[in-house]
DNA sequence: AACTTACCTACTAAGCCGATAGGGTAGTTA
DNA sequence: TAACTACCCTATCGGCTTAGTAGGTAAGTT
């Protein structure tokens, strides 16, 4: 199930990619129209800054705006900054690997080989997804 | 991420389905043989028979057994009724369909444009793949 | 100076997950 | 009859994550 986290970032970007010219938006005023609490919105959107997403502006008629193309920002990064690992199991993830306890031979596995189609399924969907492809 | 729950499950058929004969086997040698809990495997094994999939045979001997053949057990029902719905939005659900609080017009809504496109894919891949094809 | 807004740290309440423990019942086999 | 195994409750528990809250600081604008 996808965390309020991501879907909340998510429509933050989308909000801001919609925006006319990108003047910057106040945290408040995006939480507002998105109805989403505004502390909890405040540290995803910081999180998106510091992940290149996003540039800030302080004081009056600040806030966040889009620093980059909305055609150029690709939905699978989106997606593991803001929700970690696409794959549905460690042992299934390029980027997050991690081997399985239980597991005496990984080749053998059932769920890693029926999981693991999954992944390269929907890595190749938010690869082929970018921000302004599902904002417009 | 996946659960548990479904991990083990879905591990246990498999491990039935690689039985020579589909004699039964008893809890304790599927929990040994995958590393499980015993007690957590019991609820999961008693799940799976009560949707059909499993039989049981009490007694010296006794233990679970398929019910069908592994090509006909469709891994997108074994998802649903261990792990619950494949979208990872309810609002992206076929099954298990429920609106969110903080959309105002769901058909503009991104998060569920990109989540409805990741679940038909995921859905299909589940769908296309039988327990025979990720066992064997 | 006054105001506005982002930035950052810390905390909390609640819920879920996986596991454990214990019990008793019912049916099968040797 | 004795042993075995599934069945089916209850209940508890630590650990973890999530979502949200509180409060203060820094930087910019008017």
């Amino acid at each position: 199930m996808l965390s309020k986290k991501t879907k909340y970032g998510i429509k933050a970007l989308t909000f801001l990619a919609r925006q006319e010219d990108n003047t910057p938006v106040a945290i408040a005023d995006i939480a507002k129209a998105e109805h989403i609490s505004i502390k909890f919105l405040e540290s995803i959107l910081l999180l998106l800054r510091h992940s290149g997403f996003l540039g800030a502006k302080k004081g009056k008629g600040g806030g966040y705006y889009l620093i980059k193309d909305p055609k150029d920002i690709n939905m699978a990064k989106v997606y593991r900054i803001l929700e970690g690992p696409i794959a549905l199991l460690p042992c299934a993830s390029h980027n997050f690997y991690e081997k399985c306890d239980d597991c005496t031979d990984e080749s053998l596995c059932a769920v890693r080989k029926l999981m693991m189609e999954v992944r390269d399924n929907t890595l190749m969907i938010l690869e082929n997804n970018s921000l302004a492809d599902i904002a417009f």
